[in-house]
DNA sequence: ACAAATTTAGACACACTTGTCCAATTCGTC
DNA sequence: GACGAATTGGACAAGTGTGTCTAAATTTGT
């Protein structure tokens, strides 16, 4: 069964297969039970696996909680960046690609399936393990918010936006498009698209309305007379 | 020892007095450790009775538990409910007096003990315990936000503030108030007194720019002018 | 097809926790 | 000082979870 085309991708397939299979379950279980009501029986069953095969590729109950931080980590960062990388640094409508960055933004980073399981876990045991998320706070929300803050400064470098200082303004951002998801965010919700909407035009208006330019070209004012 | 002034305060003292010890240190316990890591012996110890006294009390770590988050509950609306009490109708120094009713919200209401424990039990526990969490919502965010809504849209129907919808209006100020305080919350921490002057100081300039009325006498203008 | 590595299911020892029971002690009241 | 209620410390059974071990079954590479 090598013969080239073989249904299932890989020679060392499997194994690899269960390890990233273990600690999705494991992130799963962790979020749901919290740490110390976590069953390890409960994450093997849900992963497919035996127990064994947990001990096996993790070793210890720590160590796999350790890996679903630094894998949860890894992965929102990533996309927090990628993300970024869509700020609207040339827009055409102001409020409308604010809008639709917001919602991206929220949709690929802050409630996906990562961003919910770090935020919880982060809230249950971040006191508990301080140097396990020392790595996530640096790299985290050190760099995202002045990347972030970054796009924000050029923009209004460009002329786009007045604002005094980036990255309270880069913060204030995502506070206000997040402000009407909160209640569901601290009940561990998905909110619907809908929510996400709304909530981002009413913060990105707000947003505006703050910071657009003082002085802007005669007739050239921002598209913001809807509310 | 029952002549008037004595020394304890009443004679169901030490009864009910070990009731409100064993429910603080549960709080405290259950917020660290989780409910699952929550040990009775240890919140026994740390309110200084037997394990015993603790099942006589509450008959049962569950019983317990709702005891401690309708405590927690109570406790905190109340102290919201007092604080929007001090919402500035009549504002002398509008900005200086958002800024200073701001970091009243934030002292007496969301970082106290009270405030950090019960957002710490419904983040870590809501989703296990939807039915327990509900009065807190319905009388929690469910009628703080329309009263703080209200006293926003006094302000606005009084000349001194230029505002839409009310309830937007309101979350978008606890939003922006906190904008800066939202990591030091998510690990459970308790932000120092200068930067929640700074955060609130930063979101009431915000929210004054986005909101402050459009058309005012002439001269009249709120002092915005800092940074 | 064969050999090595991995996985599995189950049993197991060990530790911990909950909740109960009870005798001895302390506390508040008369 | 004496009575009754509450509290204490400790022992206890039952249940649960972690981590290890083993023999059998399965999968993988050659």
């Amino acid at each position: 069964m090598k013969h080239g085309i073989s249904p299932d991708t890989f020679p060392p397939r499997s194994h690899e297969a269960k390890r990233v299979s273990v600690v999705g379950a494991a992130a799963s279980v962790f979020c749901r039970e919290g740490y110390a009501g976590a069953n390890i029986d409960l994450i093997a069953a849900e992963a497919g696996v035996s127990r064994q095969t947990v001990y096996n590729h993790h070793g210890d109950k720590e160590k796999l909680f350790v890996a679903v931080v630094r894998d949860l980590t890894e992965r929102c960062n990533a996309g927090i960046f990628a993300t970024i990388a869509t700020f609207p640094d040339q827009p055409g409508n102001l409020e409308a690609d604010l809008i639709a960055f917001a919602v991206r933004m929220n949709r690929n980073c802050i409630c996906n399936r990562d961003g919910r399981f770090l935020r919880k876990l982060i809230q249950a045991e971040g006191e508990r393990y301080p140097e396990l998320f020392a790595d996530w706070r640096e790299q985290g929300p050190g760099r995202t918010w002045s990347a972030l803050a970054a796009r924000f400064a050029r923009l209004a470098f460009a002329g786009h936006l007045s604002i005094g200082d980036p990255d309270v303004a880069a913060r204030q951002f995502q506070a206000l498009v997040n402000a009407e998801l909160q209640i569901t965010f601290m009940l561990g919700g998905t909110p619907t698209e809908e929510e996400v909407l709304r909530s981002a035009t009413n913060g990105v208006r707000t947003f505006l309305s703050a910071f657009a330019r003082k002085r802007q070209p005669a007739g050239k004012q921002p598209v913001l007379a809807h509310a």
